[in-house]
DNA sequence: ATTCGCTATTGGATCGATCTAAAGCGCGTT
DNA sequence: AACGCGCTTTAGATCGATCCAATAGCGAAT
């Protein structure tokens, strides 16, 4: 929050030759005042019919371009919203921001959007820039090992914000999630009632907010069957196919391995589907897999994958309503808003095989 | 280019209570003019130790922040970048957005980005509010079916633009694009050199620029094989990967199949690919599969699936790279950049099958 | 004592729009 | 003739910064 030194000279188109059309030139080329002119420019209906004609056959003549910043200065306000998002190379988040930025234009603003790259300090520099900008809101996914402190500090900035996707316990701000944990015992819930006991889980990263949720959701489901949980069953890695395959791999080297795998995103489970097949088993028969995302791809793998919808387009949609609402009424206290995933059922899960059954 | 009407009451933020502070309140704090603060925002060689240290205490002690709205209109520049692009929910497209905008931060730029969702209409909405923020540049990936027209009319915005990725044959405007029909070549002579005579091209959208260069680059390398082309070959699809299911279908129900398949791109591959198991074909003996665009899952695959890389994020930067400079010299001309791809040779061709080979 | 040259600072105009309060105008009333 | 009342229009101040030309301060040179 110190002083943001060198800001003027970073970043600077030259100055064009032509000179930019103004209200002024308007006012003079239609023979009236400047304040007739902006009020046609905000369609007021104050202004006689011959007038607005007028002023608009010079709009169109002299070419005038609106200036929204010179407005926007005026007037206090901005019609610029900040979207500053973990990882926009993941489809996951592709999806998110797409239905983001969707809506947010169909209510005419303009989304300044920064990828982050999963890197707080760069996550940091954008938002702060973003402020300067005078962003009326903030849709903010965090990126992983931001702290808390620095989110929080945001509630000082006197704009809304929305964390979307993950978010940051502690933070008093509003949010917009999927309730993974829900949908992880939906999941673990579906491998139960075809019998598997034996159930991994594979992928995710120690620690991270997410993780825990999503581990928390398979732990309240095995422990609602009655059944022990198994520190070996639960093996973290790479948010990948190759960190699927590898946990995979892990998983089966147990002496007593599962039968049954739910995934901690479908990126992994892809990857477990190919070790799977690589270890000879046939999916959806020899071994059970549950991904989670339902990204576009889980349709097309081969068996098509089983897998958790949270549906990220709409989650951002419902993100950018609640900025807007907070715009719209400044005082309001956040909301938090929790999602229900649902799952969606295709060919990877089967019945435990009756070889294992017994076991 | 008409009225822009009701411009004003679009999106708005209420005022906040709380009064901004601006350089004048800093300029009382700290016992200087608003002129001398100004001078040490941007870091001004000019004012003395002390002075600077006084100001920069008060902006600390006032929480200022820099309000770069009013330095832009004063400084007639911008900061600002505007990014179009067709479609972020294919992460290719994703991945240049990405590249793009990392370079734009680095620069100190912030990027005004709009997802089109290959909507013509759309795209000219955001693009025209872009130009009333005063964008310095745009960046563009035109939607499918924009019509030249539309984007040639650019000139006349005395703003640069760079089309990337894609680029509109006749719009005299910079671009930056990869050279699809090297990359074709590339991919279909590597087939040829191992001995394959009939050669598929599954996949792409007829008429559209990017699916008639790569089936240039394909015809290219078989006339110069001396092979003469076969239309039934050249089967159009939808790019993903239903698509490449049921052109995978089309062309085995030939009467004389191909042993080979070049795909428009990856995810026309990963349906072609599945499409291949189901039809009792293994991939890299059976039949030869390569993709386009090498995005991440392709290295997932089982086998790994050959294809051409081209690099979007490296591209997003060149892209960068380029508006960078036009922004730096207006007067400059645009230039091309076409930048080779390259064959990345992994798990899903070999040799003709024997059996088929004598044919 | 005056002039010069250099560093550091400043008042006032300015960017391009909007807001506010005050008017013109036409017309019917009193 | 004066007044009131809609309907339109407008002059001038304003948003928060920067630019420009002017100037103050001060030691060195004439």
């Amino acid at each position: 929050m110190g002083p943001a030194q060198g800001i003027g000279e970073k970043a600077q188109a030259p100055n064009r030759t032509a000179r930019r059309v103004t209200v002024t030139d308007l006012a003079r080329a239609a023979g009236v005042s400047r304040s007739t002119v902006s009020l046609v420019l905000r369609d007021s209906p104050l202004v006689k019919r011959e007038t607005r004609r007028r002023v608009e056959e010079a709009i169109d003549r002299l070419g005038y371009v609106y200036n929204r910043n010179a407005a926007n200065l005026r007037r206090r306000t901005s019609d610029l919203v900040a979207m500053v998002i973990n990882d926009l190379t993941n489809p996951f988040f592709a999806e998110l921001a797409v239905g983001l930025e969707e809506a947010l234009e169909t209510a005419g603003h303009v989304s300044l959007m920064a990828n982050t790259g999963e890197d707080p300090a760069r996550q940091r520099r954008v938002m702060e820039t973003m402020r300067e900008h005078g962003a009326a809101g903030f849709i903010l996914s965090p990126a992983m090992g931001t702290e808390t402190r620095q989110v929080s500090a945001m509630t000082d900035w006197n704009v809304p914000v929305i964390q979307v996707m993950r978010w940051l316990p502690g933070a008093r701000l509003g949010a917009v999630v999927p309730d993974y944990a829900l949908g992880m015992r939906m999941a673990a819930e579906h491998l139960l009632t075809l019998g598997h006991r034996r159930i991994a889980f594979l992928g995710g990263i120690e620690g991270n907010v997410v993780t825990v949720e999503r581990v928390r959701g398979y732990r309240a489901a095995l422990e609602g069957a009655g059944i022990a949980p198994d520190a070996a069953l639960i093996v973290p890695a790479a948010v990948n196919p190759g960190g699927g395959i590898e946990a995979l791999r892990a998983a089966l080297a147990l002496e007593c391995p599962p039968t049954a795998a739910l995934c901690f995103s479908d990126v992994v489970a892809f990857g477990v589907l190919d070790a799977s097949a690589a270890a000879g088993l046939t999916v959806g028969r020899d071994f059970s897999v549950i991904g989670f995302d339902d990204v576009a791809a889980a349709r097309h793998t081969l068996p098509p994958l089983t897998t958790v919808a949270v549906y990220p387009q709409e989650l951002g949609r419902r993100a950018a309503a609640a900025l807007l609402r907070r715009i719209a009424e400044p005082g309001a206290p956040p909301e938090q808003e929790i999602l229900a995933p649902s799952l969606v059922v295709r060919g990877t899960c089967g019945p435990v095989p009756k070889e294992i059954a017994g076991r």
